[in-house]
DNA sequence: CAACAATATTAGTTCACACTAATATTATTC
DNA sequence: GAATAATATTAGTGTGAACTAATATTGTTG
């Protein structure tokens, strides 16, 4: 699954947003994600999985609870596709603006 | 649809790239896409609605053609997501810091 | 080691959405 | 206005992914 995928996802995006703030055990994501969603543990935990397989978050081993904390990682891509669509986009403007200024310098015939 | 899921497709992804970097034809659109991804032009029609529809891409009647430029503001959303999820972390980050610092600092006695 | 707690995995189901095929719309040209 | 060109829309289908239910794994505690 390909970073875009991953952030499709509300569930996987608030669990994002949960783990962004301070490192969160499982069941604390359950709970949260439960509450919200409506959804079951098995749910959440593969959602957990993807995260993990994806470079999203990383896993600390804590007895039988998994602390889960976020990746930057995962965002290397996503964060490399819009920085580059917005440097074709932005080099446009300028274009643009420079053609716009090449205008009205020959318009001073009028 | 939201903003992640228009960008969660690779044909929309590509579509935003080409009209990122100049106005294109819808017909210019369904030739490079067709020649990718294999796919009909009326799949990249309604591609083209989902842009436009979200504020990823705006159009221009010439004739009949339909040029697509690319719409900052669809971009909106995810980058204000991104960066409050990268504020969350970054001043976690800050937060460990000072806390090694501390931890440093009491360490002056041993 | 039995019982319990926390989490992960697997198999099977359902539903959204990306697609095709066919048709409709809109604009141009003869 | 008929024929052609460019694009959009609609109806119907197939598939992937998100879900549940059940079970397995891993770790703790008495």
């Amino acid at each position: 699954m390909n970073a875009f995928d991953v952030l499709a996802d509300p569930v996987r995006r608030r669990t994002l947003e949960l783990i962004s703030q301070r490192e969160h055990a499982s069941g604390e994501i359950v709970k949260a994600v439960e509450a919200e969603f409506g959804i079951s543990q098995s749910a959440v935990s593969q959602h957990l999985r993807i995260l993990r397989d994806t470079g999203f978050a990383k896993v600390r081993k804590d007895g039988a609870k998994r602390c889960y904390e976020i990746d930057p990682a995962g965002f290397d891509d996503v964060d490399a596709w819009l920085d580059r669509l917005r440097h074709f986009w932005v080099s446009n403007m300028e274009a643009l603006a420079t053609e716009i200024e090449r205008g009205k310098r020959s318009d001073k015939s009028t």
